[in-house]
RNA sequence: GCCGAAGUAGCUCAGUGGUAGAGCAACGGUUUUGUAAACCGUGGGUCGUCAGUUCAAAUCUGAUCUUCGGCUCCA
């Protein structure tokens, strides 16, 4: 056979590169370019990620990914975590390490330390170590474990029982060892891993430590309980001063913080955990936003229903809640009869489907209630707004026939797209399909799947697939939504559910007179209310838009002289149903511009001399300064058109 | 629930065993002000709660409640 000496590598663009046999992918990139091989990190060879170092085969496909590809990062912070473990075993002596992987624009690593709790000020020693390692311009070399029995026994010698235990679970899966090794190549420390990394420590430039907390191995909480530390790196200190400054202001957004800034709502001890309490303003943006959804739903087909807090056990018995959502609901005895605090409103919707016959000809029926339900959560998982114990569902269940629901679900998924837009979320889609303890047959899953899917598709919606992440109960629909910052959050929610009209023997008579069950869809589009309260609070920074403000206008009269006129600018907002108020205090007009500015009220309507002698306002706007004199009925006409328009300026 | 941290005036925070402080807010007065803080004065806290150690506890110890960062779970 002939001994080649050059190979063929096929590039991204599908051309051809022939190079010397045993070249790796950075010999690769120096052979097309020098600029390309100093800005090279990784490679994507026959579609998986891999070190620039690699080998090269005949005939592979490589992509060879830049400092510019957001892919490199995974290279970079899976890296910079090994470090951070280096730094960590170097500086606590006994400590084991677990795992450490990359997350998003970050990564973290778990420790087991005995005999000492990681503070914060621990993490400046442990990033003067990650630098002194850094500088050290340590490599990190890959190297496939022959011996797993050898290996497995020097972990074990070593102590590092949690990589002794993953090194058994990998061990036919070639698994592989990074070493790192200092100028001189000894070798200075090692960890399992698959990889990839990026050649050498000194390719860190910024990376930074950002918090401590506990997690347990392998994520279970019967098993060892792990210190893990958080951490960001980026191939620049710009990079890293940006992201910075990012988290800088989502804590200025931070819902509670802004929630008592500016006096939205309040929990108390004497009420317990997870309970909100409205305060007038946030109660204020509450109800417009209740407005708002029963004037759409209203529209679009949908009947108002309100129904009790409190229901027998029975009921919750038929639902089979009593017995699959236990640990979640909040029990009392009357009488000497049970009780409990719904913890859904699907039970009582039912029941009202289910008080007389429906024929083929009514459906389908949408019962819709802002309905305020109760859930026990554990202790530490309470947030904010956004994570509570006692909240409100924009609830509605549609009974439909069969033929009907993948309508019904581009229905709902229209009203998702309306709403989300009127208040500037962007969001997506996610399909989740049947989990492995399901109840219902693979049939009706087929059904409802494919139903599912067929409305996404036809509404036209981007959607990625959650294999086996449905409800027990029937697959569902998620909606995740992105605020201004860009950061996710659960939103809507569109659920078929095979379940509850069985249990409770729903049906509907078709048109040959027999009895049929109804198709029932759960569906929830701000999910609750005390939730998209934080997210609004959050993606507006408080600044709402001018139809969801508490106050819409202040009108700032300069000197007591200007008071009757004031009143009268205030009189004729009102009139146009303008929410307008006065600053008459006995205080500067900067001073008054300011107060206006903190309680973020959109505009300020500025009134002296020469404002009170034509009619005129001099309009301010919040966050955006003087924008000069305008008569006062212009000002109202652009208001009104502000607010029927629901504007939102971001 | 678990791991870790914290709780001092309405808010933000200082105060490491010896009589509880600041700024802002509030209140009273003076000032009548042109696009982000006028000036003077006054009041306000059993230091989250309960127990313990001590001659003496905001400060040390324990329990408990609440909050925060995560884990797990979720709208």
């Amino acid at each position: 056979m002939p001994i080649t000496t050059t190979i063929s590598i096929i590039l991204k663009d599908n051309s051809k590169k022939e190079i010397p046999s045993g070249s790796t992918g950075l010999d690769l990139a120096k052979a097309i370019s020098n600029s390309l091989a100093k800005k090279s990190v990784g490679l994507l060879l026959n579609n998986e990620l891999r070190d620039l170092v690699t080998v090269l085969k005949d005939n592979d496909k490589i992509e060879i990914i830049t400092q510019e590809d957001p892919r490199s990062y995974e290279f970079l912070r899976h890296s910079t975590a090994h470090i951070l473990a280096e730094a960590v075993q170097n500086i606590f002596k006994g400590a084991k390490i677990a795992i450490g992987p990359v997350i998003e624009d970050g990564f973290y690593y778990d420790f087991e330390i005995p005999d000492h709790k990681l503070i914060p000020e621990d993490l400046l020693k442990i990033e003067k170590e990650m630098q002194r390692l850094i500088d050290e311009e340590q490599k990190f070399i890959k190297i496939n474990i022959q011996d797993t029995d050898k290996q497995l026994q020097e972990f074990q010698l070593q102590g590092e029982k949690f990589k002794a235990e993953l090194l058994n679970q990998y061990k036919n899966d070639n698994p592989t060892l990074y070493v790192l090794e200092d100028k001189s190549g000894k070798p200075v420390w090692n960890d399992l891993c698959r990889g990839p990394h990026i050649i050498n420590s000194k390719q860190i430039k910024a990376f930074k430590l950002l918090s401590v907390s506990g997690a347990y191995w392998r994520a279970d909480e019967t098993k060892e309980s792990l210190q893990r530390i958080y951490g960001t790196s980026w191939w620049s200190q710009e990079e890293l001063d940006k992201y910075l400054k990012n988290l800088e202001e989502a804590d200025k957004r931070d819902h509670r913080k802004l929630g008592r800034q500016l006096d939205l709502y309040s929990t108390h001890e004497e009420t317990g955990p997870g309970l909100i309490l409205w305060h007038p303003k946030l109660a204020f943006i509450r109800g417009q936003v209740e407005d708002y959804w029963k004037d759409l739903h209203g529209k679009n087909g949908y009947e108002f229903v309100y129904t009790p807090h409190i229901a027998r056990t029975d009921l919750w018995n038929i639902s089979g809640h009593n017995d699959f959502y236990k640990e979640n609901m909040f029990y009392m005895t009357v009488d000497k009869q049970d009780y409990v605090l719904k913890p859904m409103n699907c039970p009582f919707h039912v029941l009202i489907f289910n008080s007389r016959r429906h024929s083929y000809r009514e459906l389908p029926v949408r019962f819709a209630e802002l309905g305020t339900v109760y859930r026990y959560e554990r202790s530490g998982v309470m947030h904010g707004l956004a994570r509570v114990r006692g909240f409100t569902q924009d609830d509605a269940h549609i009974f439909c026939r069969r033929d009907q629901y993948v309508e019904e679900i581009k229905g709902v998924i229209k009203l998702v797209d309306i709403i989300y837009k009127q208040f500037g979320l962007e969001y997506t889609a996610e399909l989740s399909t049947k989990p492995k303890d399901a109840i219902g047959g693979k049939e009706i899953w087929d059904f409802a799947e494919a139903g599912l899917e067929q409305a996404i598709k036809e509404y036209g919606l981007e959607y990625k697939i959650n294999p086996q992440d449905g409800a027990f109960y029937g697959p569902k629909i998620d909606f995740k939504l992105k605020d201004a910052l860009g950061r996710i959050w659960q939103g809507a929610t569109i659920q078929l559910d095979f379940n509850l009209p069985d249990r409770f023997k729903l049906q509907y008579i078709e048109k040959d007179g027999s009895q049929q069950q109804p198709v029932m869809i759960h569906r929830a589009i701000y999910g609750a209310l005390e939730r998209f309260a934080a997210i609004i609070i959050e993606h507006f920074a408080g600044d709402f838009p001018l139809w969801l403000s508490y106050k819409q206008v202040i009108v700032l009269p300069i000197t007591d002289r200007h008071l009757e006129y004031a009143k009268k600018v205030e009189t004729v907002l009102k009139e146009k149903n303008i929410r307008a108020g006065i600053d008459d205090r006995a205080e500067s007009l900067n001073a008054k511009i300011r107060d206006a500015e903190i309680n973020k009220i959109p505009y300020m309507a500025i009134v002296g001399d020469k404002e009170s002698n034509e009619n005129n306002v001099s309009v301010r706007m919040r966050k955006k300064g003087d924008l000069g004199k305008i008569s006062l009925d212009t000002f109202v006409e652009q208001l009104s058109k502000e607010i029927e328009q629901k504007l939102i300026s971001l």
